[in-house]
RNA sequence: GGACGGGUGGGUGAGUGGCUAAAACCAGCAGACUGUAAAUCUGCCGCUCCUUGCGGGCUACGGAGGUUCGAAUCCUCCCCCGUCCA
């Protein structure tokens, strides 16, 4: 694991090994956030080999076990021997959530922090690393029972049915969630049934913020027309790595056809297209689309996220590589002479 | 050459005389989002002006004319596309 000695910007790190100084400072946490296919894997890991550092995804379809080309999950050769976490946790049958990943996430980071390792999370789940940095409220987690009988009621009634409970339980919730948003309608439901106080109330007490970290990021912001015609580009190469077997192969594995992950990107797509409803030309169309929209959904969150240093570039471009790790090498040494 | 069918805003496509800058859907743009978040939801979406208003002006339903107080909608001719007959 030699660091590359390539690139050197003018400002020289000395120990590239070390992410901190022993002591009682604030650790180093990189984000590197920014659309898919913005490149954050490739300087997620570049990032990792010069600083000594690990990958953490904070990505909400690579925690399954089984979806691989489909939701970009690094090949070998990309993570190149850095350790990468967070990665496979679950089945598909599973529903993982933003609190299930903080935890995940916690263990991870002291695991790091004990063998003075950076964390350096490459995220494309904006709402995830918003519950490990800022917290979520002491809410109760999903409950399945509860879910069933609200589901159910929103389907023999209507959602506007579903919108005049939530009036009655917490008006202010309801004013700010629309009455067709069935998800958010449930979930603020859920909490109110779940604590018996309004959501809002629930919300304001406040959220448990991650302690003893300084968070670094890095947000790559590439022009829009350059990062469609990538995610284009990067639709054919995961279909040329047999992305479609592998959804082929999920489908007849006995995972129940209507688990989560098949529902992501691609997966309903080419789901479609082999059960005979759509061309393969049609449903690679239909992709492309739904990721420029993902795209432009993950822009709009991330454009919001503090103090980010936003690069003007995809994550494997060199000069952008070299001014992340800038930028980083900075930061290190301020915070090494607090 | 003849007979039908059709040409509508970036795309598909509704609209058969006024309520139509023109449904709906898609694409696009902008936004929201504290436990399904690659989800879900919201707004805008011809151009332009300002006193930003259920405001004014202009342009628009293949082209040119016409009928009418009024036309994407009716009539005439022309152009183009599709199918069928020769």
């Amino acid at each position: 694991m030699s660091t590359a000695p390539k690139l050197t910007p003018n400002l020289t790190p000395e120990p590239q090994d070390r992410p901190r100084k022993s002591g009682p400072g604030p650790i180093p946490l990189i984000a590197i956030v920014g659309p898919t296919a913005s490149g954050k894997s490739s300087l997620g890991a570049s990032l990792a080999r010069k600083f000594g550092g690990e990958v953490l995804a904070c990505d909400s379809t690579q925690v399954y076990r089984g979806f691989d080309i489909g939701t970009a999950k690094p090949l070998p050769e990309e993570r190149a021997g850095i350790p990468h976490h967070l990665l496979d946790l679950v089945d598909a049958s599973f529903a993982f959530t933003a609190g299930e990943y903080r935890v995940r996430a916690i263990a991870v980071l002291e695991d790091l922090s004990r063998r003075s390792r950076l964390p350096i999370l490459t995220v494309g789940t904006g709402l995830y690393l918003r519950a490990l940095l800022e917290g979520l409220s002491d809410a109760p987690a999903r409950s399945e029972q509860l879910r069933a009988r609200l589901e159910a009621g929103a389907d023999t009634h209507s959602l506007e049915y579903l919108h005049r409970v939530l009036r009655r339980l917490d008006p202010e919730a309801a004013t700010r969630i629309g009455s067709r948003d069935r998800p958010k309608m449930i979930r603020a439901i859920e909490v109110c049934l779940l604590t018996g106080r309004p959501l809002s109330e629930v919300h304001q007490a406040g959220r448990t913020r991650l302690e003893g970290y300084a968070p670094i990021k890095i947000g790559l912001q590439p022009p829009r027309a350059a990062l469609y015609a990538r995610i284009e580009r990067r639709v054919q190469t995961m279909l040329d790595r047999g992305w479609l077997e592998e959804v082929a192969g999920l489908s007849r594995s006995g995972i129940s056809q209507d688990a989560k992950p098949f529902d992501f990107i691609g997966y309903s797509e080419l789901r479609a297209h082999l059960e005979g409803t759509v061309t393969l030309a049609a449903a690679t169309k239909a992709i492309s689309q739904a990721t420029r929209r993902y795209a432009k959904r993950q822009v709009t969150w991330f454009r919001k996220e503090p103090l980010v240093h936003w690069l003007p570039g995809f994550g494997d471009d060199p000069a952008i590589t070299t001014y992340a790790e800038q930028l980083v090498t900075g930061h290190l040494h301020s915070s090494a002479t607090i």
